[in-house]
This record gives structure tokens, sequence and C-alpha cells, in this order.
DNA sequence: CAGTATCCCTGTAGATACTG
DNA sequence: CAGTATCTACAGGGATACTG
């Protein structure tokens, strides 16, 4: 890692690798989306219910860039069901994901004031 | 954590901590400001450099914002010169970031097609 | 169930010029 | 050096209704 006791091996390209992330994860959806995958949810309605508040129209929008950027993958199960699972490649999202959890838990009264 | 092995504790929770953290970072700016100050930018034409393309109104901008929520700390020092520096605060943003960075290191080559 | 189709609005950010 | 002031654009996203 390029971060390490002030001593940066090249700013410019960890700031380059930051942007690559930030705008695979960009937008208010896609984050939820994929953890609410992580943790199991498969069907569109079930989706819908795990991440609060999002509309069908973002859902759609959203899950159709995820699965354009191989985060997710679209398949119709054998009795005619829609299955959406997230890809070995999202599943390394997942240590950001925890991350980014972790500190929304650890510092959420700060946020709040 | 929550997220182990597919068993979450609590799916809401998470979405909520998650949501917190996706607003104190969101944005295209926020978290190359921070690399940059956590690789030892201090000056505000510092980070203007560090940080490319950024225009001089948003890094206005979102220094403020970034002090308002107490990330970053802005003094004058005795001879006069401005100084910007990350909070202990944002200095637990970093294990995020450097996730984040690692993970777009690693999948550059997925982004790119 | 798994989505589409419209319509509309706001916030984010770019360009450019200017200031103490 | 460390910013501010305007003016503008567009994409992200909300509300709502509809569809096979």
């Amino acid at each position: 890692m390029a971060i390490r006791k002030n001593k940066p091996i090249d700013l410019q390209a960890d700031m380059k690798y930051l942007e690559d992330t930030m705008y695979v994860i960009s937008g208010k959806w896609k984050m939820k989306i994929i953890l609410a995958l992580i943790c199991g949810s498969k069907r569109y309605r079930e989706i819908a219910k795990a991440v609060p508040n999002i509309t069908f129209r973002m859902l759609s929008k959203e899950l159709k860039q995820l699965e354009q950027n191989k985060l997710i993958s679209r398949t119709v199960t054998m009795d005619n069901m829609i299955q959406y699972e997230i890809t070995g490649y999202a599943q390394t999202l997942a240590p950001t994901i925890i991350e980014m959890i972790k500190w929304g838990k650890e510092h959420r009264e700060n946020i709040k004031n």
C-alpha cells in the first residue's frame, strides 16, 4: 500500500485508483445494493425491501449498471424466477464496505453533531 | 462486524451506517482531499496541486464542509500561513481509503473494460 | 413478480473572472 | 498566497403511473 507513515510512494497513482473505486461505487445506491446482495438478497423485490427507500426506477437503473460493470449477475432460474447475485469481483468490495460500515458505526455520534 | 458468512446481525442498521459514511465521503473530491492531507499536504495550493483538476471553487467549498464535519482543521500559523490538517477523527478514515485504493489498484483492468 | 415510462427538480460541479 | 463571485450545465434522482 501507498499510504504508510506519511511516506506515499506515488500519490498521483493512488489518486487515480481512489477515483476508479469512487466511480464504481458512486451514487446513493450501489453500495447498499451490493450490501443487500452480500447479505443474501436475490430477488428484485427482496432487494427493494432490503434497501430502504429505493424506488423501482433507481433499483432497475443501478442493477443494470452493476451488471454492466460485472459486479452482479442476473439469471433466470429453471422455475422462471429472476435471480441476482454478486460476482466474485464484487465480493472483493466486501472489505471496503465493511470498513465503511465500521466507520459509520464508530462515528455516528460525531456525524450527528 | 455485521457481514460474516452471509449471517448479518442487523442489515437495516448496517445500511444506515453505510449511508452515514457515504454521506461524509460523498462527492467527487472529499476523499481525494483527505488523501492529500494524509499524505502530508498542508497548504491550500499544495492541496490544489495534489488533487488533480480540482478548481479553487470546489476546493474551498469542500474544505469548509470537511472543517464543519470536524474532519480537518484550519489554522493560521505564527508566521501567518494557513495550514490545513486532518483531525484524529479523519485519520480513522484511513483504513477505508486504503481499502478503496487497494480495490482500485487490483481491479483497474476490469474497470477499463 | 419484475420491471418501464414520463415528467420534473435540485444539487454538484465546471468555467471564468476577480480580490485582499 | 488563499481564496470569492457569477453564471451555467447537466446528471442523479424523486414522484407517480403504468405494463407484460
